[in-house]
DNA sequence: AATGAGCGTTGCGTATTTTGCAATCCCAAC
DNA sequence: GTTGGGATTGCAAAATACGCAACGCTCATT
């Protein structure tokens, strides 16, 4: 494994949380001014990164360019997106896409409640497999090893006080998940948000993905969001349909 | 300058022009396959490659989430926004959004002519100095040093029959532009199209940035597109007003 | 089922590359 | 003009990345 490259791809993790100056990114990695001075003038001559008058230091365009590209590459999205759409017209609330990328689950897509009420996911960042729909979901689909080696070391945080916090609570949620083909997540993210969720799969029957609607319980209480189950297993269905 | 980060931002360029296996990067960069192999493992450890079932690699979500800070930490495009939408409502028109970068000219944000006809630009990649209306803008703004080092260099690629094509007679363009404050296009770039652009300033008056209509004359001649100008030239000032 | 081709992957020694230090430079403020 | 903080460069030491060659794996072919 790459040791400045490792660095470098920490540098842009940071600067994607802020401007940085260049000892301030020294600082958080640990390293020489010369280390990070360096990098940072590689990635700047590709226009990775940027920097303006005052030395601060920012993403660069060239992201901009590359992260259109991934967006599309992403074949369940691509397939998805007119689906999600849809469904989220139809119910007005919160659309989640996530696929399982490298042992984690990735937030691939995500459309806004019309009541815009906040949430905290964000497209391209991993989501918590313990305490959200789309993460029991994929989870529950993984091979029998790889999702007892996750039940063993996941960190269990508690977000709420319905969050699952143990393996053995975790491993029974995703049997039950397993077997009648959705998961939930009663406020166990975020408090007074309830999701429901469901597994996208291809042509073999290998689970690619998952969907998920969220809901303000201000807006429908827990019973009323298991009215909106067909619709959303109906969105599932027409995805994995286009997904050849 | 590092070596093997260098190589590493080639490979993500490449990704984002399709996927790509081991080797064809390999043989792309002209490495060692090996050397290939780390460098996707360091990047894939942290989502900015992903691997399919097949060892096919493709950019990762990482991306997303960067880009999408990225876009909202360029300043110039956050003021410019809402004024380009109106001016691409006004006008029904593509509307481009570019800055300098490093020596380069970057569109960083475009709005599509309602009536959809292709453009070839792209945000997040650089426009051609010599023959586009935001290259030449931003070039005429240059401090005459920089100016003139980049009149030497450029290669004066030939796009269409307008396209300017030799230092000398760029030069007075540029000279023309800056005097009457807004550059032209006539078709230089894409035969068939016009273009019209406006510098953005900030305060102290530094160039930040420039906007351009792009207009197809299938739809409006060049003496059509100059009756758009005044709209043009008022959403430049407007940007530049809210630029502090 | 056996063979082989085409990839991806790993261990290892070498040498290139990267690193941190210290000295220097630049710019801005006093 | 001087001072100070930050950026930058040259250099030598050392860690790191490199390519090689051997190994493994999967799939297709016989």
């Amino acid at each position: 494994m790459s040791q400045s490259l490792g660095r470098a791809l920490q540098i842009l993790k940071s600067l994607g949380e802020g401007e940085r100056s260049l000892d301030q990114l020294a600082t958080e990695l640990g390293v020489h001014k010369t280390t990070v001075l360096r990098l940072l003038r590689t990635m700047e001559a590709e226009r990775f990164v940027r920097r303006d008058a005052q030395h601060r230091y920012r993403l660069g365009s060239q992201l901009f360019a590359l992260a259109d590209v991934a967006r599309e590459q992403h074949v369940v999205r691509q397939v998805a997106a007119p689906h999600l759409r849809e469904l989220n017209q139809k119910t007005g609330q919160t659309v989640h896409l996530a696929a399982w990328e490298n042992g984690e689950v990735i937030y691939v897509d995500k459309l806004d409640s019309v009541r815009s009420v906040r949430m905290y996911s964000q497209v391209g960042v991993p989501a918590a497999l313990h305490c959200t729909a789309v993460g029991k979901v994929l989870l529950a689909a993984q091979p029998k090893r790889q999702r007892e080696a996750v039940l063993a070391t996941l960190d269990y945080k508690v977000y709420t006080p319905n969050t699952i916090t143990d393996a053995d609570r975790l491993r029974d949620e995703l049997q039950v998940t397993k077997e009648r083909g959705w998961a939930q997540d009663k406020a166990e993210h975020e408090s007074f948000i309830n999701c429901i969720g469901a597994p996208l799969s291809d042509s073999t029957g290998r689970v690619v993905g998952a969907v998920s609607l969220s809901v303000p319980d201000v807006l429908l209480n827990y019973d009323q969001v298991l009215e909106l189950l067909p619709e959303l297993l109906a969105t599932a269905e027409a995805i994995s349909a286009d997904y050849n």
